[in-house]
DNA sequence: AGCTCCTTGTTCGATGTCGAACTATGTAGT
DNA sequence: ACTACATAGTTCGACATCGAACAAGGAGCT
């Protein structure tokens, strides 16, 4: 009827853009107490990947720009969720660090998005759920690859999926 | 190493998440003239499914609450790319309609997206992007159906993958 | 008709994110 | 040592999005 039908990959990426929206949406609306998903990631980064990092090693790993990380610590901080202290290595950095609260607080989150996301897996089984994940690794890879491409930036995203068995 | 891994629905999301940032930073960094991909979405909506559609339509369709959708259709009239009728059939509603400038500028931004995003299908094989579409329409649905679980939609975003053969 | 409830589009205030720019510190090259 | 240049963290202004709340109109029911 039209002839404007998008390419393959176009198609693809509406369809993730639509799915990261419905789950950030979801998620958000169980966490407590009015914590964001971006807050909820920084701490999941530091409990699974180890507290004591920079500010700017979380920034890039979780893919936000420095200023809004500073955003997100200065409120994870004011909560009491994590504390920060010079870099005594280096004048310029900051060193984050997780507080009990704010683990504790990650192990809430974690069980509240479990079960928030518990009626999803019925529409997927657990085979399909692992099938996706090679694949999108790639995906991501390809991007992060045509990104550099046009900048100059080289560590990316790879710590993130680092601590995979 | 650390007792905290993550349920695989968690990675996948993440993946997920982290995916759709890239692939958002790199195109809306080669729109024309800081067109937005929100913006773009529309435009691409009213191309490939029809125009003279309601506010609220659209914005149901894709998948954003009303406010932001009267702020995307000010700024989209305000550049020329549509324009907005009250809607005969009902006093409340309002229908938007593309104007040419709209259709050539979905054109442009289709061309200079698909450049950006060419070194991308390099990670990955036409048949794998073919593959993932399944599942993930699947894991939409699912979402969807976890989000009317709680809430009382319906009409969800089934229309924005209708004219597909 | 009248009443109730839903839908539409909008305004408002709060929040998160971005890019640009700034200061301070580290690093490399001469 | 000095002079670039890169990096860390922050501040600033712009902007998109959200949830709550509103006024206006439609739909259904008695």
């Amino acid at each position: 009827m039209n002839g404007t039908a998008d390419p393959a990959i176009f198609v693809l990426l509406n369809e993730i853009a639509i799915i990261e929206h419905l789950a950030r949406n979801q998620v958000e609306r169980v966490l407590p107490d009015g914590l964001r998903l971006s807050h909820f990631t920084v701490l999941n980064h530091l409990v699974r990947l180890g507290d004591g990092r920079s500010l700017a090693r979380i920034a890039r790993a979780v893919q936000v720009e420095r200023p809004a990380m500073t955003n997100t610590i200065q409120k994870l901080e004011a909560r009491g969720l994590v504390r920060s202290a010079p870099n005594p290595r280096d004048g310029r950095g900051k060193l984050v660090f997780l507080t009990e609260a704010g683990r504790a607080m990650r192990g809430q989150a974690v069980a509240v998005m479990a079960t928030a996301l518990a009626p999803v897996p019925h529409g997927l089984t657990a085979e399909e759920i692992a099938d996706l994940l090679g694949p999108l690794r790639r995906l991501r890879g390809a991007l992060d690859r045509a990104r550099d491409a046009t900048e100059h930036a080289q560590d990316a995203t790879a710590d993130e999926t680092a601590p995979q068995p």
